[in-house]
DNA sequence: GCCGTTTTCGGCCCGACTGTTTTCAGTCG
């Protein structure tokens, strides 16, 4: 069972309960270990082999109840106390809970007076006139489900990030320009920049909110409104995605946006924070015990109420960050301005959209010193992946495109060189060693069992001449899940070597992930953010690569891609001789060759 | 069910909105 699987059961777990009647706080604990596994940065399997129950007490949110059903879970892969629970309380019933406006009491009102368990069942029943007779139903509830029940087949889970930050933008645009708004922001996991967000969480600063709720309830593109309240609305696009805004006056603007931005268990955090303080923290402002308000119209006096300094809205998911800023320990987060490289990139010569030049000439507008063009190896056929003899003729275009542009840019011959099936390189290694930076990722064979691609990415990983691993778990947000990789020995693999993970900024992949990318900070491993670009216009995705290394805590020191040039070739150059000395490196098949390997300089 | 430089027992966030109420319960974030 992975980590996943059994943040599944315990949220099943929790909902069940809720259905049931079991004490609200039993099922939020429950909650709380399913969210810490699905987001753990190792595997729980190797946890529990190592420690067992002990070990994984140390989890938070994980105690002794928890700790021994994942034990049972992970011994036989069933848990009894589930099955148990499954017989007493219908499990379809968890289905029911995802209708908007359903609830654990309804939920169980429709189970326990009409026997009914399925959201089909629920469907004809409202259709039917019969649940408006229940006890605190009419009519207007039985409309709202039904309504709820058709959004469900529209809603497709949460949304990747990069669907989602351009329609906030346009949508805070539109509410800059209302009457009397003072400032309008993102919050939410939106502003915490997660691959993924449920909905748009947006904030307004005004005095006078009925103009803003007008303007927001009418935006073009919206098929219903939710709610609309004095400070608070909420609406639905034909997309399925929902947005809901809060207006504050200004002067609570600060309070306000703290607290929508969350995470909840940051909030929390903070909270217990201002107890201490002898203070209530709301979304409204600090209470002190005799009942004056503190208010908070800028963030930072939050924060600075508190005594800390302001905290990132990356960082703010309770990982550690309130306890390293009392300690005055917060990372000095990498940003864009840093980045000064793209190691990742492709032309007109594979699937790329753009020739050489005019893809200089965009990394050139960006700022960039150095540009990489990687294009795909030839097994890569759909995307025209250069044989070597292409690989030759490219070297000369960008030879020529050097020339013209002098030294406002440094050119790269890279590859992204395809991890075969069987675990082999698309190139051989006097081919990769002619290149400047090489590359490796995973496209194909995803699929395949954990100890098989696992051990292909470690081979890539193990190659001297192999300088950066490629979106290293092939994840596509939100259609495809990553191979089932063992990213422990993978992250000691790229301790060992040498070699650098990218995290990918393309919203569709953010791969390493944030959790992963800390990891790898924690080890000393070195990242690459790239954006993989296809297009001019995509050297502006660097922004969500950035967004994501600083959610998984990253500093510019442990990022190549803020070297310039000269350190980036030296680097580039070294790799293969340090991989080589390593004594734990495995053997390979033949001796590596004298590292003339980017010794070539331009 | 979890957690602990106040606590091994007693807390665990709480307010807006909606629809049903004739003063409030359920849902949601």
């Amino acid at each position: 069972m992975t980590n996943k699987d059994l943040a599944e059961v315990f949220t099943s777990i929790a909902d069940l309960l809720e259905i049931k009647g079991e004490i609200i706080y039993k099922t939020l604990a429950y909650r709380k270990a399913a969210e810490t596994l699905s987001e753990y940065g190792r595997d729980v399997n190797d946890v529990w082999r190592e420690g067992g129950q002990k070990a994984l007490r140390e989890i938070p949110g994980v105690g002794q109840a928890i700790a021994e059903k994942i034990d049972e879970l992970l011994s036989t892969g069933k848990l009894e106390f589930f099955e148990k629970l499954k017989l007493e309380v219908p499990p379809s019933l968890i289905d029911v809970l995802k209708i908007s406006g359903v609830g654990p009491k309804k939920a169980a009102l429709f189970w326990k007076q009409l026997d009914i368990i399925t959201v089909e069942g629920v469907k004809a029943a409202a259709q039917a006139g019969k649940l408006r007779g229940l006890p605190g139903m009419g009519e207007k509830s039985e409309q709202k489900i039904l309504e709820g029940i058709e959004a469900l087949s529209r809603r497709s889970g949460r949304a990747p990030l990069g669907n989602a930050l351009p329609l906030a933008r346009d949508i805070l645009n539109v509410l800059r320009g209302v009457k009397g708004v003072v400032a309008a922001e993102m919050a939410g996991s939106l502003r915490r920049m997660k691959a993924t967000v449920g909905d748009l969480d947006l904030l307004v600063a005004s005095a006078d909110p009925a103009p803003v709720m007008r303007a927001f309830t009418s935006l073009k593109g919206v098929v219903r409104v939710l709610g609309q309240g004095e400070t608070k609305s909420s609406i639905e696009f034909a997309s399925g995605m929902r947005a809901q805004l809060w207006v504050h006056p200004p002067q609570r603007f600060g309070t306000a946006l703290q607290y929508a931005t969350g995470s909840k268990d940051h909030n929390v955090r903070l909270r217990e924070l201002a107890l201490d303080k002898g203070l209530s923290l709301s979304d409204q402002s600090f209470t002190k015990k005799n009942g004056k308000e503190i208010l908070c119209a800028a963030e930072e006096e939050v924060y600075a109420t508190l005594g800390l300094p302001f905290i990132p809205p990356e960082l703010r998911e309770d990982r550690g960050e309130v306890q390293a800023a009392l300690k005055k320990q917060l990372p000095d987060l990498i940003t864009l301005a840093d980045i000064r490289a793209d190691l990742h990139s492709h032309s007109t010569w594979s699937d790329g959209r753009a020739s050489i030049r005019q893809m200089a000439d965009a990394a050139m507008a960006r700022g960039l010193k150095t540009l990489a063009v990687t294009d795909h190896s030839q097994s890569l056929g759909v995307t025209g992946g250069l044989t070597p003899e292409r690989l030759r003729a490219q070297r000369k275009e960008i030879d020529k495109v050097q020339k013209e542009l002098g030294d406002k840019i440094t050119l790269l011959q890279g590859a992204e060189v395809e991890i075969k099936a069987d675990g082999s390189l698309d190139y051989d290694d006097d081919v990769l060693a002619s290149l400047d930076v090489v590359i490796a990722s995973l496209h194909t064979s995803l699929r395949q069992p954990r100890a098989q691609v696992t051990q292909r990415l470690l081979n890539a990983i193990r190659n001297p001449q192999v300088d950066i691993i490629g979106h290293p778990t092939g994840r596509l947000i939100p259609d495809r899940e990553g191979a089932d990789l063992d990213m422990d020995a993978a992250l000691a693999a790229a301790k060992e070597s040498g070699v650098a993970l990218e995290i990918n900024a393309h919203p569709a992949r953010l791969d390493l992930d944030d959790v992963y990318s800390r990891r790898a900070m924690d080890m000393s491993i070195p990242l690459s953010i790239n954006t993989d670009a296809h297009h001019p216009n995509d050297f502006a995705l660097m922004d969500y690569g950035i967004a994501s290394a600083r959610r998984g805590w990253v500093t510019a020191s442990n990022v190549i891609n803020v070297w310039d040039a000269t350190r980036l070739r030296r680097w580039l150059a070294r790799r293969s001789e340090i991989t080589v000395r390593s004594p734990a490196a495995p053997p390979r098949s033949k001796p590596k060759p004298s590292p003339k390997k980017k010794s070539k300089t331009r």
